[in-house]
DNA sequence: GTTCAACCTCGACCAAGCTGGAGGTCAAGC
DNA sequence: GCTTGACCTCCAGCTTGGTCGAGGTTGAAC
């Protein structure tokens, strides 16, 4: 059993944020007989987990609903884990394609050259819609990441 | 040129986030005589830009960096759209390299069949970090994404 | 020339994700 | 048994990324 500081130290998550993660529920401890903290080996993984989750942009919230679909006190089953990554992959497949997207976009525009407003298409965007006729709003899908 | 609620239809961003972003340097305006904000068509793909970015998980400053790097009344050069792909490409990769290993390691999880706290790659990289040795941080690198 | 939706500013407020301090307790070493 | 650093519980405050409402102005249409 590692003490709050252990676990700190050893994760590199201060302590005030450890007690904040307790608080929302996306980690536990039990007590010592004096009140103290300790925690199972097993919340370093969970915190690993939870700061590269946050890193790519998803919430708190969003990873104690995951967390949450694995079992605190006994062994995850085959189902726990399929269901937690069914859920998952979908955003996190979204995400990734979500970046690509801005990705290429970047570094599509060097290789096009790029020496104008007029002649490049990453530019041009708004005119393109525009051209579908006015009124209409049009950017919804590029913000879906159809043609940014 | 298009009026502020113009924008907020066709970008699907709220006009209270419009007059947000001009406050913190993300878009621009010019204004008419009588002091309302008038928008040429391209803050559309700057919007569109904003968003996506924000969905991948990056803050309005960095953001707001990037934006700064192209020119706002001139044509960008071809170095504009290098600085700015650049500086953004190290950390788009970094992201995607991130987003891969989280869902990776869900789905690679099921492959597994995980039944066992005990047989499980992913459940035992504590252990693994414990058997290292007690004292030195080892979570570090995990967060960073090498063996979460 | 009046109407009225759309615009303006400014300041309060919100939620998430924390940090830091005050004031007190615990526990391992001397 | 006393010291001292690590721990405890509040609770206030910070930053980011906004929203909301009050109170006033603009401008296109009738």
């Amino acid at each position: 059993m590692l003490t709050i500081g252990q676990v700190a130290e050893r994760s590199g998550v201060p302590h005030t944020a450890l007690r904040f993660y307790e608080d929302r529920g996306l980690i536990t401890s039990v007590r010592t007989t004096g009140n103290q903290r300790r925690y199972l080996r097993s919340v370093l993984r969970r915190l690993a987990f939870i700061r590269t989750a946050q890193r790519v942009g998803l919430t708190l919230e969003d990873v104690r609903d995951a967390l949450a679909q694995l079992p605190d006190n006994r062994t995850p089953t085959k189902s726990d884990w399929e269901r937690l990554s069914r859920s998952w992959k979908t955003e996190l497949d979204a995400r990734i394609d979500a970046l690509y997207r801005l990705r290429d976009r970047l570094t599509g525009c060097i290789g096009c050259g790029c020496l104008s407003l007029r002649s490049c298409a990453l530019q041009n965007i708004d005119d393109e819609q525009a051209s579908h006729g006015p009124g209409a709003p049009q950017l919804k899908p590029v913000l879906e990441g159809g043609t940014l």
